[in-house]
DNA sequence: CTCATGTCGATACACTGTATTGATCCATGA
DNA sequence: TCATGGATCAATACAGTGTATCGACATGAG
């Protein structure tokens, strides 16, 4: 059997780890949703086989834990501002602004405890700021109500910006008009409240938004904490 | 051709609409969770082949939002409280309660904008709640915090309802022990603040939780009420 | 050089949402 | 009364999913 018989060996498995697992799931999940990601997709990706990644991770599930606490890293800043407030206020803008860049987060943040290095390292940044101003209970019930309102708000503002890029009607129109559907059901009359709420309310930008019921919370906070 | 050479028509076929539908496919999320409802399985539940289906929605997405808009209908109160705040907080504690009712339902609400008659209805009642108390820029400011609290915080208590479940601890012992994986991340020292939190905070149960930081919020929409 | 070990990938399975297609029924017009 | 058109429904089909199983094969030890 000269060479020219024998066919090449197969080429040596690229090596893998959980990192570049990780690393191509959410560049999938960041170009078509968390939908786009099957562990098919994501193996070939890395010339692999879908049952190599079984090596790494023993579920779809596991995979997207550790994706959440990948871009969770995004979240954490650089260096702690003093004010307690000015450092809840700048966690609550990132993760909002981490959520923007990777928006299968929203899918994905509150459905499961965060207990990886970089969610735990969140709430620890996030508890610290309250450090020695009020008593653990104190600051454990403020760091719930300030992640709460935080995770709820941006995942409707995501869930808004998708309805309205599936009608192909802009924000601002949404508001107006609120299409058809809900044009007619405020017809009705069933609903004065949400009625006189969309004809009159002044149109703010999702961020804008944000920030004033953040504010809101953070006065709840505050008052809690001179109460001390 | 006698009676006996010819086979029996084939049965009527059930009459459907989407109540029934959706009520089957209700009873089959409440019993195994939201990926237990396959178009299959809830025609199969009515005696139908999957493609009928179709005739009363196109998409499984559709499906789900008629799920969620009718068990909104178990969120309205039957009358409505004279004092806004007893008002907000009842219609949040309602929500809750029907979450728990309905786990699956912390998986969808928040998900997509609910504008199904139902869903406008709870808006409507939480909007009304203000009703004459603000502007309608401040009310609609004080829906949405609201709002977004209540679908956070329950969204993160069911996730750790199901995280304690799967683990086999009870909520108190997932606090104070947090499972062996929590317990080696803090030994690292890398997260003293949550240290100290697992360590010293009070154990209180989820519905005090929630009472309590939506009791925060409704002192930051009374001090905005007040201001105008 | 041989053998055991453990890793990798092909195959397989049960299941999913949905498009297509063909049969079967009812209501209508002649 | 019969034929025909249109709608309704079930069967089949397809591409894709997550994951269990298992055979082959490269690699390290003796």
């Amino acid at each position: 059997m000269t060479v020219w018989d024998r066919p090449e060996p197969p080429a040596r498995p690229v090596p893998l780890d959980r990192e570049r697992i990780v690393a191509a799931a959410i560049a999938l999940a960041d170009e078509g949703g968390l939908e786009a990601v099957s562990l098919r997709k994501v193996a070939a990706r890395l010339n692999a086989g879908p049952m190599r990644l079984y090596g790494y991770i023993s579920t779809k599930e596991e995979l997207f834990d550790l994706m959440v606490d990948a871009v969770q890293a995004e979240i954490l800043p650089e260096e702690r501002p003093g004010d307690w407030r000015e450092a809840l206020r700048d966690l609550a803008h990132r993760t909002r602004r981490t959520v923007l860049r990777h928006e299968w987060l929203a899918d994905l943040l509150g459905g499961r405890p965060s207990l990886g290095p970089n969610g735990l390292a969140v709430t620890e940044a996030t508890l610290a700021a309250l450090d020695g101003l009020a008593d653990v209970d104190t600051a454990l019930r403020a760091v719930e109500m300030v992640s709460a309102y935080s995770t709820g708000a941006i995942r409707r503002e995501i869930a808004n910006l998708r309805a309205g890029r599936a009608t192909g009607l802009s924000e601002r129109d949404r508001q107006r008009a609120a299409g058809p559907h809900v044009t007619r059901m405020l017809a009705t009359g069933r609903y004065p409240a949400l009625g006189r709420v969309v004809h009159d309310a002044t149109h703010v930008d999702a961020e804008e938004s944000f920030a004033t019921g953040l504010d809101w919370v953070l006065d709840a906070v505050a008052a809690r904490l001179h109460r001390t």
